[in-house]
DNA sequence: TCAAAAGTGTTTGCAATACACCCATGC
DNA sequence: GCATGGGTGTATTGCAAACACTTTTGA
C-alpha cells in the first residue's frame, strides 16, 4: 500500500500538522491522552472531534500517531504542547490498548497516557484536523471512537488508585486555593464524602500546604483561606511514592 | 528493505518459530516479558541467552514481535505457554517502552509485562533461537541487551506496588505452602523484615488462608504446618483491588 | 437577619506495634 | 541434647473515626 494513501485514509493524526505525514510518523503506533481538569467541584475531561477522515464528527481522545524522531514518552508531552500551550503538564504513561480490531481498518497499537491540569491555566486551540474541543463531566462522556471509552475508563480507575499514594490531586488544582477545594477534588474523585474536620487535620499534618496568609474575596459568604503547595515537600511525597491516607 | 532480510538481521523472535516471520509479525512493535518466580526464599527472574543474531550470547527478557493475528495482551500469554509450557500464569501489563534508540539498528516499540509463577510447577524448555535459559537472583541480574535492565528495573518497582494492595503474592507460592514461605517472600520483596506474631495474625484474619490439617514432614526440624489459599476469597481481594496492609 | 460555607477539638475504639519464650523435629 | 526454625498471647500506643456548633461574609 502507498504510505500517502493510507494516511490519507483516516487523517487520525489531528494535533500535529505535518507537511507530509508519512516522511514522519510510524502508522501502527499512536498515542492517546486522558487529559483530566478540575473545576466546579467537578472532574472533567477534555474531547476533541473530529473534523475529517473516516471518524469526523465523532468525539476522541486527543492523540497522534508516533513520530520517527520522538521518543514515545515525548509524545504525549507534544500533543499536550499542541492542544494547550502548556509545557508543564503531568503526564503518566498508562499502558498499551492492542486488541486486533481496536481499528477497524488497520492494525494499530496506541499507547495511552493520562495528563492532569489546572483549567484556568491555558486557552484551548482548535488543532489541526479537529473541529471542536470541549470539556465533559467525567459522568457525561459521549461514545468515543475505537476504544477510546475503554481508555477513559482505565484512566479514571487508574487517578483513582494513583492519588491515593501520590499527592497528583495538587496538579488539577491553580496555584492557590482552599482547604475545601482539595476536599472536593478528593470526594469527587474517590467518590467517598469526607469528614471536614478530619480532611483538614490529616492535609495540614502532612506540611505540603503552605497558609498564604490570604483570603478568596470574592466569595458571596466567608472568605475562606488560601493556600499553595510547598514545592519540595511535594517533591518528596512524589518520589517516595507514598502520600497520607487520604480516603 | 526486504522484509525477510530485515528479519533475519536480528532473529529477535526467540521464542515463537513461524515459518515465515515476515508473514506472521509486526517488526516494530515488540512483547517483553519479566518472568519472576520465588524459591529458597529468594525472589528469581527467568532470563533467556540468545543463540543467534546480533544480540548472540548476551542474555535478555524472553520476548517476541507482535504476531499480527494476535491481541496484544495475548502475546505475553503465548510467550509464556512456548517457554513453560504453561498456561494459567499471572500476567500484567507493565508499560511500553519507546525512546529512539532502545534498539539501535532499527526503531522497536515494546510492550513489557510481568508475570508470576511458582518455579516448581513446570520444566522450561529452551526455545527456538535460544541457547539457554536460567533463573537469577534479582540481586544479580546481567547486564541485559537493549533496555532490559529499565524494564526489570521498573518490572521491580511494580510488584513492590501490588503487592501492597493486591494478594498476589500467592501467585509465586506452590499450591501447598507453610506460613514462613508467605512470610518470607512478603520481607523478600518489601525488603523489610516483618514481625512473625503480627505478621501471621494479619494474614490469618483476611481468611485468605485454609489450614490444611497436613504438615511438611521434609524438613529437619520441626514439621510446619501447610496451607492453601481459599481461591474465592482470593478472587474477591482481587477484584476489590485491596488486600490487608501486610507491608 | 439570613443564607452559605468556613473553621475549629475532643472523645472513643480499633488496629498496629513491640516484645520473649516454649515446642517439635532430625541429627 | 542440641541446633533449627515453628508456633503462640498480651499490653501499650497511636491513629482514624465520629461528632456539632460558632464564625464570617455578602446580599
Amino acid at each position: 500500500m502507498d504510505p500517502q494513501t493510507e494516511i490519507d485514509i483516516d487523517n487520525y493524526a489531528i494535533t500535529l500538522a505535518q507537511p507530509n505525514p508519512a516522511d514522519y510518523i510510524i502508522s501502527n503506533i499512536s498515542v492517546d491522552c486522558s487529559i483530566f481538569g478540575f473545576e466546579d467541584s467537578k472532574l472533567k475531561l477534555l474531547l476533541i472531534q473530529h473534523g475529517r477522515g473516516p471518524m469526523i464528527s465523532q468525539w476522541a481522545l486527543p492523540g497522534d500517531y508516533l513520530a520517527k524522531d520522538m521518543d514515545l514518552n515525548t509524545m504525549p508531552i507534544e500533543v499536550l504542547k499542541r492542544l494547550t500551550g502548556l509545557n508543564d503538564v503531568y503526564v503518566e504513561q498508562l499502558g498499551a490498548f492492542g486488541d486486533l480490531n481496536r481499528v477497524d481498518y488497520r492494525r494499530v497499537v496506541t499507547i495511552a497516557y493520562y495528563a492532569l491540569i489546572s483549567p484556568r491555566k491555558f486557552e484551548l486551540k482548535i488543532g489541526e484536523g479537529a473541529s471542536n474541543v470541549a470539556w465533559f463531566d467525567i459522568d457525561q462522556i459521549p461514545t468515543l471512537i475505537f476504544d477510546h471509552n475503554l481508555i477513559v475508563q482505565k484512566s479514571l480507575e487508574r487517578i483513582r488508585q494513583d492519588i491515593k499514594i501520590h499527592p497528583i490531586g495538587f496538579e488539577l488544582l491553580p496555584k492557590k486555593f482552599t482547604l475545601t477545594n482539595i476536599q472536593r477534588l478528593y470526594e469527587e474523585i474517590s467518590g467517598i464524602k469526607l469528614d471536614t474536620r478530619n480532611f483538614r487535620r490529616k492535609i495540614l499534618a502532612t506540611g505540603i500546604l503552605t497558609n498564604l496568609n490570604e483570603v478568596d474575596s470574592t466569595v458571596p459568604y466567608r472568605a475562606p483561606a488560601l493556600f499553595a503547595f510547598d514545592q519540595e515537600k511535594y517533591n518528596k511525597y512524589k518520589e517516595e511514592g507514598y502520600f497520607i491516607e487520604l480516603i
